[in-house]
RNA sequence: GGUGCGGUAGUUCAGUUGGUUUAGAAUGACGGCCUGUCACGCCGUAGGUCACGGGUUCGAGCCCCGUCCGCACCGCCA
């Protein structure tokens, strides 16, 4: 046996007995006469002490132990003369009577501490030492609990866990895929799933009623800090159900974990459709921890011989509360800031209600006083605020504005990472308009039911048609979605034919599926939580690196064993492929 | 595909306008002292291809060009 006890166990109560631990040798301190070894493992650290009763097999061992090394010791449970209150363990240590050397180590190039001194390309590279650290360790745990919970919870509410082939066919809509060369069908691909969205729609048809999955899915898009090429999906699919269903079961799942997990008691989800959404945020995933939410202007400026906001769609602005105050080097900043290409407005006009209870305002020889008091009292203007104000086209200034809204609340710290506010945005777009390869393609997906009242829009003016279509955002992260979908060959049909697929290319690609439409296919909804999102927002963090064993870095690479790599002559010849890099 | 920031000791960083001859600090490692530490303390030692390649200059860690690598973001991600 290797251990009678773990490392986080011990306590007063086992004063006395003798007990045998392993684990990695977290630190030691020596004393010239003594020497005190933190001893770690998953569970907790516990203090091991030599003295000169130690006997002498043990203490002539001691000068070669290094950090984490991994030992085993036999000794007896002793009460500390000085106790340590901030570990569990810390009113006991284990006088050691006997050690034996599992495994030496090389020095660890950085420290496995909670901080470690250690970047993070050089964390990466020795993921598996990264991984011993409390925090990151932390994280892990978390999910494992997390996935747990989630499996509970639906099982719980009858739901059945079944895997569907990661191997499968390559789709032409949404992102790109992953693909895997089929070594006994020459020159033909497999796709790794970018979601099981077919399959479990099938699984319905087959007449499971109320499925989930917790699956990989792969998309071989850029990444982000929130974007790994392979990353896991709670995915759910149910049948005879309307959206109100879904909402509620699902949102009583997302109550539950924090329940759970944060002992917090959350209160029903409002509920914004997209475009109040884009009114107000200027996001599809509006952070709603605070307001500073956008006022339309466009009425009251136009009209005063101010040629810029005379000649724009939409006039838009937000304020920002006590930030009166602001230098012209702060406000040339921001004005820096949305007029970079990555947001692109042409300029930045602000007003100032300056804390004496005048104004000061970069276009105030277009406007009154009285207009400039107006114009604040739209805002719910104090003194002491800023007002700020974008113009252009509608959509892309609304997003400036959402933009500048998460900047400015940034700036401000009003983003509490302990403070936790969800919402549903629902009633998305059926399309947006691809500009590149001028067409319609599905905001959701192509299986996305159409709101009943708007499928005659469908032949007359698609852009409107709405989509009973879902997404659960919390604190201004995207971290679920679905859709009803549509269950009729015929409807079907005509979605991909409205996303520019001829019948051909329909029957080709999706063809299996409205066959299958032709067999009784339930009324069914879904729904697919992004659990690395979930659990990064459970543990606080911005990126979902930290709650991935082993993830990629922002080339797609595993800095750990450098995936990934050519692969030999022999194993190409066999798959038939020829690799055709460009020159230079 | 694009933008920005970064790469100096094992590690995290400092290094002024291009010029004090030997590129510093902290931490880690190693050696010594130390019987109640828990980030132990004190003394000492070793440790550098300043990412790589080119250029400007009397002189480059510092300026310029290119390459590689990391991070964040835009495009992209139904």
């Amino acid at each position: 046996m290797y251990r009678t006890h773990t490392c986080g166990e011990l306590r007063l109560d086992k004063k006395g007995s003798t007990v045998t631990l392993a684990g990695w040798i977290q630190r030691k301190r020596e004393l010239g006469g003594m020497t005190f070894i933190d001893l770690r493992d998953r569970y907790g650290i516990t203090q091991l002490v030599f003295n000169e009763k130690t006997p002498e097999s043990v203490s002539q061992n001691l000068k070669t132990l290094g950090r984490e090394f991994v030992i085993q010791v036999i000794g007896t449970v002793d009460e500390r003369s000085s106790k340590n209150k901030n570990i569990p363990t810390g009113e006991i240590e284990i006088n050691v009577k006997k050690l034996k050397i599992l495994n030496s180590s090389l020095t660890p190039p950085f420290t496995i501490e909670e901080n470690s001194d250690g970047g993070d390309d050089l964390r990466m590279k020795y993921r598996y030492l990264d991984l011993r650290r409390t925090p990151v360790k932390n994280n892990l745990l978390l999910r494992s609990k997390m996935s747990h919970l989630i499996r509970n919870y639906l099982i719980e509410q009858n739901f059945a866990e079944i895997e569907t082939p990661d191997l499968m066919k390559s789709t032409p809509e949404g992102a790109r895929d992953f693909v895997v060369p089929s070594r006994l069908n020459p020159g033909q691909f497999y796709a790794l799933p970018q979601s099981p969205q077919i399959f479990k729609q099938l699984l319905m048809i087959a007449g499971f009623d109320r499925y989930f999955q917790i699956a990989r899915c792969f998309r071989d898009e850029d990444l982000r800090a929130d974007r790994q090429p392979e990353f896991t999906q709670i995915d759910c699919e149910m049948s005879f159900v309307e959206q109100e269903d879904i909402l509620e079961l699902f949102e009583g799942l997302i109550k539950h974990l924090f329940k759970d997990i944060k002992n917090l008691s959350l209160n029903d989800f409002p509920r914004l459709p997209y475009y109040d959404a884009m009114d107000l945020y200027g996001s599809d995933k509006p952070d709603i921890r605070f307001g500073m939410k956008i006022h339309e202007m466009t009425k009251f400026l136009k009209g005063k011989n101010f040629k810029i906001f005379d000649e724009s769609e939409y006039i838009g602005g937000i304020c920002a509360e006590g930030c009166g105050n602001y230098s012209r080097k702060q406000l040339n900043q921001l004005t820096d800031y949305v007029k970079r290409p990555q947001i692109g407005a042409k300029g930045l006009v602000y007003l100032k209600y300056n804390a004496d209870g005048t104004f000061k305002s970069s276009v105030d020889k277009f406007y009154t006083t009285e207009d400039l008091k107006k114009w604040a009292e739209i805002f719910g203007a104090k003194a002491g605020d800023l007002i700020l104000v974008l113009c252009g086209k509608k959509s892309k200034t609304q997003i400036q504005l959402g933009t500048l809204r998460l900047e400015i609340a940034s700036k401000m710290k009003l983003t509490d990472n302990n403070i936790y506010k969800p919402l549903w945005v629902i009633d998305f777009p059926q399309f947006e308009w691809d500009q590149e390869n001028n067409r319609w393609h599905a905001m959701h997906h192509p299986f996305t039911a159409p709101k009943d009242e708007d499928l005659p829009l469908l032949d007359t003016d698609p852009g409107k048609v709405r989509a009973n279509a879902y997404d659960l955002v919390i604190n201004g992260v995207e971290v679920g979605g679905g859709s009803l979908r549509i269950f009729h060959q015929d409807l079907q049909a005509k979605m991909f034919k409205v996303l520019g697929f001829t019948k051909e290319s329909a029957e080709e690609q999706f063809g299996f599926l409205m066959n299958a439409f032709k067999y009784g296919a339930p009324p069914h909804a879904g729904i697919a939580f992004g659990l690395d999102r979930l659990v990064s927002m459970f543990a606080g963090l911005d990126s979902i690196r930290d709650v991935i064993a082993f993830p990629k870095n922002n080339a797609g690479r595993d800095m750990m064993n450098d995936a990934p790599s050519s692969i030999s002559d022999i194993q190409l010849e066999e798959l038939n492929i020829k690799v055709n890099l460009p020159k230079d």
